[in-house]
DNA sequence: CTGAAAGCGCTAACAC
DNA sequence: GTGTTAGCGCTTTCAG
């Protein structure tokens, strides 16, 4: 063509390299060998011959090929991604968990793709959809409550799948979490014991944070104590909320009080407050978080807390998963607790 | 075959359902069309009669067909895909870095895949290509040192990249961040105007952080400041090492004294371990943290900080990757400034 | 507006 | 050890 073409101006051929991506025929045919032996180099390498591996690497690295996962997926049908989705990476314990859960994972040979839910449940078809489409080898999700056509997505995905943080009653396929209504009994009997009778709760709106609630006010009741407070906060739980909370209870303390916080994040506002009132903890008032949070370590006073192992989490169900897609132990669901325990600290 | 095959049970028929996951064949064929009419429905829809549409939505909800997008990807060059690459999500910038590009590039159809580097340089050309051999349509990464050969792949890869954090010298494309060295002389120069004539700073051993912490000497002594101590601090930063740092700084503190720390939580472990030891703030010590964390505005003494915005960046970055990807404003590099302010409080 | 043919880049399965 | 053939499940392209 000698015709004009304006304002479509071809790029100048100035480099001569070539500007398509290079793919498995280009190492192939620059290494004399069957794009199939290419491969092999990459994928099964002591299937060939060291003089072919050579031959093949040499022109890999030439040409600086980066094998196409996504077609290599195709064909193989496993996509070597795995998704993962979380209500919050905000939250330190989620935090912990997507970081094991990601390096495990990627020493594995696996890419994660992470979806963030929010608390609010929103369209959980839409999102599982995008995510189910992309083929993902292994699921993991955080226990919540999923529509029932949510639901028969994941169950006909027929890939793995682990739910952590809590020990739900209906799991899906393997779990990793604890139960947050013993949290909640464990920390109740930890005030009782210590001979605190007046109770007061401080939770944040999200659902397991009311099931520890409910297990710490049940136990506290059941061993003789008294309910004054039951605070519910929106989620998420902000320093911001756990201040304002304790000036909620700032009536009731003209006795001894034993608050349980959903999270340290309102332990510390609490604690914090109580401070600038003038209120004396743990003598007047005594405090305990949820999370073992840095925070609640170093400050002064320092905070009682329950820990939870995020990384731990995290790492147990990159190895649930790994185990399961390596074949092994079949399709034996997994049901693994992970510990928690109470924390004394100085606000207790 | 009736001869016995043990150890390989066949599963036996007792649902009716298809095992086999449904593809788009199946569901044209329920629907009567050709497979192109199928995907037509799904991604150009308006391009299809009314009526072969709703007899093809009717065949995709009763198979509950979940299109492949891995092979979609594969055959239209287009992955809907992303990565990002942070070196942590502990830290609240990153995390909403995160939680907001994830929640962007969701609402235009792409998947975020996660890589977590960590701070230390691990090896890049081996993470690369974990990640380019997906194919993802574009790239957020952290600035920071790549390897020539790591550089080089993400030049050869031809996607968009955006370069959040740091406004580098050298861009690969885009670049959403800020002066991190302008950051310390401002703080400086917030400090000078206050009166104060002696300086220390308490830097994580990070990169970013030493420049802030160099930016800020700099401008002290070029006011004719003092610098009369500089502590590093292993990476990533905690409150731990900030009362450690205080403790360190405890001989210098016969005169009034004005810190720079390079992150919030130095900041509050300072002026958590500054109360323990009887040294009043910001009377004899001025604290200024970084990153503007919650804790910083709800403690008591409330801390000066310097606010990034985290969220902010990411929704930019997903917001310039996606006008790129959409083919707008074609090649020009971009560039934008992340505005950061000096927020004062009662720690100054 | 709908369909048929071809092929995305790779690997499973089977030859040699 | 290495090569050949035939797809993986979709979309591009072109024809009607």
């Amino acid at each position: 063509m000698t015709t004009n073409t304006p304002h479509q101006p071809e790029p100048p051929p100035e480099t001569s390299k070539p500007r398509a991506p290079v793919k498995i025929t280009d190492v192939a045919a620059a290494a004399g060998v069957a794009p199939m032996t290419v491969s092999r180099v990459i994928n099964t390498p002591d299937r060939v011959s060291p003089e072919t591996t050579a031959k093949v690497r040499a022109a890999i690295e030439k040409l600086g090929y980066v094998p196409n996962l996504i077609a290599g997926g195709l064909s193989s049908r496993k996509s070597r991604t795995v998704a993962a989705i979380v209500p919050t990476i905000a939250h330190p314990m989620f935090s912990g968990v997507v970081q094991a859960f990601t390096d495990s994972m990627r020493r594995a040979g696996y890419q994660v793709m992470l979806s963030i839910s929010g608390y609010e449940d929103t369209d959980d078809e839409t999102l599982f959809r995008a995510i189910l489409g992309r083929r993902p080898d292994a699921l993991l999700i955080t226990g919540s409550a999923y529509s029932p056509g949510a639901l028969q997505m994941l169950i006909e995905a027929r890939i793995p799948i682990v739910e952590i943080w809590d020990v739900s009653s209906r799991p899906i396929d393997m779990v990793i979490g604890f139960d947050h209504a013993r949290v909640g009994a464990e920390v109740a009997a930890f005030f009782c014991e210590r001979g605190h009778t007046r109770f007061a709760t401080l939770m944040a709106s999200d659902s397991r944070a009311v099931t520890r609630g409910r297990g710490f006010t049940e136990e506290a009741i059941r061993r003789g104590g008294a309910i004054v407070s039951e605070q519910v906060m929106p989620a998420p739980s902000t320093i911001a909320a756990g201040r304002e909370g304790l000036r909620g209870l700032l009536p009731l303390l003209d006795d001894r009080l034993a608050l349980f916080c959903s999270s340290d994040m309102l332990a510390f506002g609490a604690v914090t407050e109580a401070r600038m009132q003038g209120v004396a903890v743990p003598d007047r008032l005594a405090v305990c978080g949820f999370g073992n949070f840095e925070l609640s370590e170093m400050n002064e006073p320092s905070i009682t807390t329950v820990n939870v192992e995020g990384v731990q989490t995290g790492r147990n169900a990159a190895s649930v998963l790994l185990r399961r897609l390596a074949g092994e132990n079949g399709h034996q669901p997994e049901q693994v607790e992970v510990p928690f325990r109470i924390i004394a600290r100085a606000s207790t």
